[in-house]
This record gives C-alpha cells, sequence and structure tokens, in this order.
DNA sequence: ACATTAACGCAAAATATTTGCGTTAAGGCT
DNA sequence: AGCCTTAACGCAAATATTTTGCGTTAATGT
C-alpha cells in the first residue's frame, strides 16, 4: 500500500511522524522484525493503531518509509584532496554499512515494499557519485563515468550482499575500483 | 519465520504442497500481492489456513518459497555452439525474465524473506555460468571466469532492475558482455 | 480571527493469526 | 502385509491485527 502524501506536514501530523519513526527505530533494535507489530509501534510512540494504518498504509511500508530515512546521507561525502582517495573512502564506507545487520535489514525492508524507495536509494549513491566526480572535475584530474562505478562497483557489492551473503572486504572493495580506473576510459 | 523442514515428505504432505503453491501462483495471476491472504490461498488450495501458518510460518515465507521454485532452471542452458553465443543467449533470457512485472515480483518475494531463498537464487545463477563455461572448455575455448561474469554482467543488471526501474535493453547486455570478454583475462 | 477540512482518537466490526485437541495417514518396524 | 508411532492435518475457539464510521482537534488559507 502507498505512503499517502500528505497535505498537512506541519504542527502534531509532523511530532507524529517524528514520534513513529522514533519508535521503529527504538524497537527494532530491541526486537526481531518478523515480530514487529504495528499496534506495538502505535503504542511506543503513542499513537493509536489506526493513525499508521491510515498513514502509512501497512508495515511494510512503514519499515520502507523509515529505512530510506536512515539511509539518506546527512553529509556530502568527505573531500579527501583526490578522486582516487575520495572514491575509495565513499565506497569502503558505503560496502561497510551496507553489509551491517543493520544495512542488511534496511535494504530488505526498501526492496520488499512495491513503491518507489529503491529509486530513493539508488538517488542517494548517484548523488554522492556526482559530488565525487565534480571535485575532481574541479581539480583538473580525469573525471570517471559516475554509471561505470555504479555498474562495477556499487553493483557488485550490492549483488553480494544481497544473495550470497558473502562479507564484503575493503580488498575486494578496492579491486574493483582499482580494474575501473585502469581501464581505458570509454569514449 | 521459518518454513518448517518437513518430516514427512509423501503423500498428503506433497499434494498439499503441491496444491497450496499451485494455489499461490494462480491467485497471483490476478491478484495484486498486498491484497493476497493466506485464508484466500487456503480456501483456492482446499485446506485450512491453519495448515499453511503451521507449515510455511507466514504469508512472506510462503510466496518466498513458490518464488524460488518458479526461479529454478527447468533445464540446462542451450547449446548453441560456442562460448560467446551460450552466454549471450543466457543473459539475455536472464534479463528478460528478471526485468518483467512478474520476474520483479518474484525477486521482490525472494528478498523480502529474510532467509537463505536469496543464497538459492544466485546459485541457479552460478550454476548455469559453470555449465557453459565448461562446456567451453570442453570444446577447447578460453574460458571465462564465472564470478567476473557474475559481478561484471549479471549484478549490474540485477541493480538496474532493483534500484532505478530501468529497462533492461538486449543492447545494453550485450555491451556489459562485450567489454567483459575483451579484457585480458586476470591472473 | 475565522472557516474549512485534513488528520487524528476512539471504539466497534471485520479479518487474520495462533493454539488446543481430536483425527488421519506417512514412515518405520517386525 | 499388518501394526505402531507420531508428524501433519482439520476444526473451532481464542487472540491479535486491520479496517471503518464518526466525533474531535488543529493545520492551513483567507
Amino acid at each position: 500500500m502507498a505512503v499517502r502524501e500528505q497535505i498537512r506536514v506541519g504542527g502534531r501530523s509532523a511530532r507524529i511522524q517524528s514520534a513513529v519513526h522514533q519508535a521503529v527505530r527504538d524497537l527494532s533494535a530491541t526486537t526481531p522484525r518478523d515480530e514487529l507489530t504495528v499496534p506495538q509501534i502505535a503504542a511506543e510512540a503513542g499513537v493509536t493503531p489506526s493513525t499508521i494504518y491510515r498513514r502509512w498504509g501497512d508495515l511494510g511500508a512503514l519499515l520502507a518509509d523509515v529505512a530510506v530515512e536512515r539511509l539518506r546521507p546527512i553529509a556530502e561525502p568527505d573531500d579527501t584532496g583526490s578522486l582516487q582517495t575520495d572514491l575509495k573512502a565513499f565506497v569502503d564506507q558505503y560496502a561497510e554499512e551496507m553489509s551491517s545487520p543493520v544495512g542488511r535489514a534496511l535494504m530488505r525492508d526498501v526492496f520488499a515494499s512495491a513503491e518507489s524507495f529503491p529509486v530513493q536509494c539508488a538517488g542517494f549513491t548517484c548523488n554522492h557519485l556526482a559530488t565525487i566526480a565534480a571535485r575532481a572535475k574541479a581539480r583538473g584530474e580525469q573525471p570517471f563515468d559516475v554509471d561505470e562505478v555504479i555498474d562495477h562497483v556499487m553493483a557488485p557489492i550490492i549483488y553480494h550482499i544481497l544473495y550470497d551473503d558473502r562479507e564484503i572486504t575493503p580488498a575486494y572493495c578496492h579491486a574493483l575500483l582499482a580494474r575501473l580506473l585502469s581501464l581505458p576510459q570509454p569514449r
């Protein structure tokens, strides 16, 4: 079901949204996700269950909504002085976050919903890479193609997290990056 | 919740498993998945809901179980005579199946479950690629590294299906393959 | 400040899930 | 083949969740 687009976003609505999100974060830290329920979250947040049902539709949509907020970057990627180090730092952090138990759970919540949440998450990654690329260009470095990094660095990392739950080592990430950057730039 | 490993697998149990799976396939063809319910499936299959709950745990686990069976290959990949054409045929079919509305729904079911279903699906892909690689070797062709194909062909395809719901064109798949095969073989 | 109505709380109704217990039949044994 | 054990099932009661109607509160526009 769809998360309803709110018409009134201030005051009480904002407080409830915040309280419910916080309740989900708190409870999911101590409760296995398959025994999280809407009434339980509602009680923790101090609202009635019907408020959650009317606003988010069902548990899956609420969890996905919270997950996207937790995955939304709070800052620009670090500027470490060069394209290579910027990319390495970003990929390392991404792999570590996503492959952690919390990260895997957030990804599950995002993909389990039938909506546009995954697209938002793809946007986060894309934006960060574009920022790094723009910085590199400003420095006069040979820029890179964001799509190439997504296809040949981020995608394999995500694949292994999702399919085999392989441990993603920094060495593996660096090998992916090194391989890409050593190739002749297409076009 | 976990799909219980059965101790008795014959006769009645087998008939019920079959009937329930069939019911899920039939209903999901005509019903949006967010309004599929266990009681509805049970009625269609001619069993009581408690049978489904005790055996599969919850709707998500049942859907994932059915999805894996639908994604399980029924045959070896076609032998088209050469490594290049074998790979191309396999990747094309994979991309088409997975990016179709049905394929996307099956992937959602698989990933939404907290269990080992994704690993099984990864195994299907891995096995098919290994078969193609073995054939190539038997033909005396320069073989390829299965992991390389997974990382740089399958992974990008899956990424774009999951994250942006980009349309996966044969041209895109072929470009991924061509790029990989044109690279010097590592090691 | 006032009017409008979106969003909420509450409680009843409708559905879905869990559970206890009797029954059926699968798998092992002689 | 016939018997025993007990896993798996059906049924129905108990419990929990989800939906819905309606009155109330307060966000937003004028």
